[in-house]
DNA sequence: GATCACATGTAAGAAGTTACATGATTCT
DNA sequence: AGAATCATGTAACTTCTTACATGTGATC
């Protein structure tokens, strides 16, 4: 199920930040930001052009993105590049501080920030992402240990096991900071 | 972000499934309703009355649940209750085959799905969903594996952290799915 | 008597989904 | 020439979000 919030005139749907990372490595034409999108393991949002082409619109309404004739682009083909102001809204997205919540419920978004974060010179950025999503992330899963501590005989079979698997994934996800961490020395 | 499909008529969103199956353990009010999502670790869907009251009118609307008065009602007030119709439509939802594009993508609504599972009396329906759980999840974590074995020294040092940020999820499936098991002997 | 918690709604707007449509290029 | 891929769009529909609105019963 996806999504639709009244949103503020000028923050972007995870959706729109994918384009404008995406297009940030160089121009691209929507048909290959779709093929990114069906091939790759980043492929969580539809490819689907009723999905790509009106998001590319919004962008270029909120002046974020334009046009590139064929003649300017590297490629000789039309194709869609960022506008300065571009390049700042996903600077600005990338260097937004991590809440706890984000870690919570939009662990996906993050990753995705992640993937993007190297674009963005600062190494010191990376480390303050890593630290505060282990932080979190451990954080939250000791909520839940103890959640499990404290209702593991009061609740069905079942719902104690999804929460196991909470429990699990929150490992994982505190697992996989440390192993970036000493990645990003 | 959240959702919206143009959805066959016969056919629910998540959050419609979900109030099928808090409903199935006896009736409440919308308002009792909310207060679930809000407290508990459930809580990926939003509590706000926008949100609830008109998922229960879909429901309400497709015959799944009716309004039951307050002197028919348990509790003596006025609340919601599943029809027989709305029984069957949760029941069908909790035994649907399990694709594997549906543990790759769309986690979260399986274990919805789990956690309602104990409402189903065949336990060997659990088994199933348990095994197939375990082998998309260990087919989807080889694929993953086996990418990085080929494009670690191609892409960036990010891509290939987030890539196994991917790989410690699907493994914590797995490693989940074994226990799950173990406990559903 | 006032302030919570209970309880239920509506309105405006945004964004996604599916399905339909169209045309240009390139491969076979 | 015909098929596949490139490339871009629109229309109808659905559901979600935020914010506003309203009233009742219990508690302090």
């Amino acid at each position: 199920m996806s999504a639709a919030k009244a949103r503020p005139r000028n923050v972007l749907t995870t959706l729109g930040y994918a384009l404008l990372g995406l297009l940030r490595q160089g121009p691209a034409s929507g048909y290959a930001l779709r093929k990114v999108f069906e091939t790759t393991p980043m492929g969580v949002y539809s490819s689907s052009p009723g999905t790509i082409y009106p998001a590319i619109r919004r962008l270029q309404a909120k002046g974020l993105v334009h046009r590139l004739p064929a003649s300017a682009s590297p490629t000789g083909k039309a194709a869609f590049a960022l506008t300065e102001a571009g390049t700042n809204a996903l600077r600005d997205w990338l260097r937004r501080p991590i809440a706890r919540e984000d870690v919570v419920r939009k662990a996906p978004e993050l990753l995705l920030r992640f993937v993007f974060l190297h674009l963005v010179e600062d190494a010191s950025i990376t480390r303050r992402f890593l630290e505060d999503f282990r932080r979190h992330a451990a954080s939250y899963l000791e909520e839940l240990e103890s959640l499990r501590g404290a209702v593991s005989d009061q609740i069905p079979r079942h719902s104690l096991l999804a929460l196991e698997h909470g429990i699990e994934a929150f490992r994982a996800h505190r697992t996989w900071a440390d192993h970036a961490l000493l990645q990003t020395e």
